[in-house]
RNA sequence: AGGGGAGUCGCCAAGUUGGUUAAGGCACCGGAUUUUGAUUCCGGCAUACGAGGGUUCGAAUCCUUCCUCCCCUG
């Protein structure tokens, strides 16, 4: 079978390319840059990557191409991710990326290519059951990668392949040293993907004009002055500068909430202030990538924010494209922008965006 | 002008019957964790106690002068 493996550069990427070739398939790496950099290479380490994935196809045998999708990451992600920003929201780019390109604009590539399927070095898993797709969490936990793929769809998913979804990293580290692969200790990448690590701030600052204003206690006494309601997500507790004040006790401080008409940021004390606690949520834009919506009554668990442990919840409401969940327990730092992704047991079922 | 009170790290704040290295918190910085942004965790952060003298073996803690701020009375 001919697969077209996208790679990034690094360990799961070269390892899951790796253990197709030795079953025996036609695999092709694809190198996808898709940020154009517009600054010097102080973040620049798209070149670095390339370097190691083509060293990586070499000691595995296989060809390699590189591709630009700057344009449509730029389109499709990039435009919706400021769009949210400016709309005072915390978006999940990486969400998106995956639904848009590495399983869309990179999917049709391959596909182009003559691929049968393509793979990456995600960890989660795709089970065929009853005609249908299954996605499943990554066997390592802590690692699984699951969250950020909950957008595809059912054909999307029926292309796609995860060969290190079963596998620890500890395993995948060590595939990749036994093979010879220079990068199998290569540190993991963090940072939105294809951007990278960057100063956040700096960043996002280069897009959005800067808007400070006051930050205001729930119980309305002005605390400081924040540098626009961009900058901050709700949750968040470094970079207010808020401290030692006579009037408050000694407990640090958390974004909870903005008022964007008074361009205003809202702060309370305490990790865990009830007003950073939330039972319900609701979501638009929903997608089901398990082919159809969970059922009302069903024992579900969710997250609210990648890396967070599941919790349980039952679906409260559904309509077309939307749905709200009801969960046992206190939900922190619920935050719209972000994705809630529905669980049933190790099965992602789909999600959509915090509204 | 007189009376009273206070000045310890960016902020809040322990310590003031003088005694080894000046608590703690918030903020900040660095690191760990992390394919979002966060959270969390670990580490760092006053040879210095408004300034200058003095007493003492030894002072943030006692004396003194000055400076600054706050309150009250003119």
């Amino acid at each position: 079978m001919k697969i077209v493996v996208g790679l990034s550069g690094g360990v799961d990427s070269a390892v899951a390319a790796l253990l197709l070739k030795r079953a025996g398939h036609d695999v092709v790496g694809l190198f996808m840059k898709n940020w154009e950099d517009d600054d010097d290479d102080a973040y620049c380490s798209t070149r670095e990557d390339l370097v190691d994935a083509v060293s990586a196809a070499e000691k595995i045998g296989i060809d390699i191409e590189a591709v630009n999708f700057a344009a449509e990451y730029r389109e499709r992600v990039f435009a919706s991710f400021l769009a949210e920003y400016r709309a005072g929201r915390t978006p999940n780019p990486d969400v998106l990326c995956n639904a848009e390109i590495k399983f869309k604009a990179f999917l049709d590539h391959a596909l182009r290519m003559g691929a049968e399927r393509i793979a990456t070095g995600h960890y989660a898993r795709v089970e065929e059951r009853d005609g249908r797709f299954a996605l499943l969490k990554g066997l390592n936990p802590g690692k699984d990668q699951s969250y950020f793929l909950h957008r595809l769809t059912q054909a999307q998913l029926a292309r796609s392949l995860f060969p290190v979804g079963h596998l620890h990293k500890s395993e995948v580290r060590r595939i990749a040293h036994d093979a010879g692969l220079a990068n199998h200790a290569k540190r993991d990448s963090t940072g939105i993907c294809f951007i990278g690590e960057r100063p956040f701030r700096e960043f996002l600052s280069r897009y959005l004009p800067r808007e400070p204003g006051p930050i205001m206690s729930a119980d309305g006494r002005t605390v400081g002055r924040h540098e626009g309601l961009m900058y901050y997500t709700l949750g968040q507790r470094q970079g207010l500068g808020i401290g030692g004040r006579r009037d408050a006790s000694a407990e640090p401080w958390y974004v909870a909430g903005k008022d964007l008409g008074s361009n205003t940021l809202i702060v309370v004390q305490g990790h865990d202030h009830e007003k950073l606690m939330r039972r319900r949520l609701e979501a638009a834009d929903a997608s089901w990538i398990a082919g159809e919506p969970p059922g009302i009554p069903d024992a579900l668990a969710a997250k609210t924010r990648y890396r967070q442990a599941d919790s349980a919840c039952t679906l409260a409401e559904r309509a077309t494209g939307s749905f709200a969940l009801e969960f046992e327990s206190d939900q922190w730092a619920v935050t719209p922008g972000q994705s809630a992704v529905l669980y049933r047991g190790d099965q992602c079922l789909g999600g959509g965006v915090i509204v």
